[in-house]
DNA sequence: TTGCTATTCTCCAGTGACTATAGATTAGGG
DNA sequence: CCCTAATCTATAGTCACTGGAGAATAGCAA
């Protein structure tokens, strides 16, 4: 039954920033706290979690919109179907994408390592790895 | 035997803008290119394969820095090989990061479109997912 | 050759997402 | 009560672009 806990706390909970913090509210990204007397925030277990969500997300590339609407599916539970699945498909195929490019990428750096361990470097072809022709232009995240 | 290319095709080719071209011979992650007599830059292959593994990287969520230590492998095939090995085996922990949180958002991403097509949202628990209490406050990546 | 539009050049200002600083106020311990 | 630490607002700076102004050049058609 806390009365909630100041920014300084949230923050080092989180692992977001005291001044992000403030600036992820002033963008609507985390909803204003109350306050109290002397007009300070406080925050619960629920925002925590919001921010260690947006950190995440920032962390793995996801611009702040489209974590506004992954943070949309959350909010609004009660959305139409087709709504909530439209974009989690959307994300589901950036995700996707995401991950076969990290995991191409992971192949190349074993290998280096690897070579490594036997002594030699060997030519480094993480150019070739991720430089791909496979043009989708329509953007993947951000 | 093209005698290279002009900055508007190296950028459709690459899918890197123009202007982003220049801000990276700016900032030394591209090396500056030859001229035409009338001052214009020409690009070959090579330069080409560089731009689109950077935007890849980019997309993926590594800055400039990462970027330039990624590329250095690939620069100085004659370094150390601790040296090697080193940034190899930081990056490899930091992608195996990354690809291990995506996957776990994107089998929430699943659910929710699993669940969607049988007729209700059901409660969005992405927040959960990715709001782990795992604190490596050690930066990966950015 | 002349005319015309597209592309390039440099320089500089603006954007997104923070991040840090300044100055004032308040909290909480000794 | 005092003193340091934390918080407040507001503003300015940073990183990685992104777009615009104005001038020069390319390339093509008439």
């Amino acid at each position: 039954m806390s009365a909630g806990f100041p920014i300084g706390r949230a923050a080092e909970q989180s692992g977001v920033k005291v001044p992000t913090i403030r600036y992820y509210e002033e963008i609507g990204l985390l909803p204003a706290p109350p306050r109290t007397g002397s007009n300070r925030r406080l925050y619960g277990d629920d925002e925590l979690k919001r921010l260690a969500f947006i950190r995440h997300a920032r962390e793995l590339g996801f611009d702040v919109d489209a974590i506004r609407t992954l943070l949309s599916l959350q909010d609004n539970p009660q959305q139409s179907c087709a709504a909530a699945d439209a974009i989690a498909r959307d994300r589901l195929l950036e995700v996707r994408a995401r991950i076969s490019r990290l995991r191409a990428l992971e192949r190349e750096l074993e290998r280096m390592a690897d070579n490594c361990a036997h002594g030699h470097v060997g030519e480094c072809r993480v150019i070739e790895i991720l430089a791909d022709g496979t043009h989708e232009h329509g953007r993947l995240g951000d």
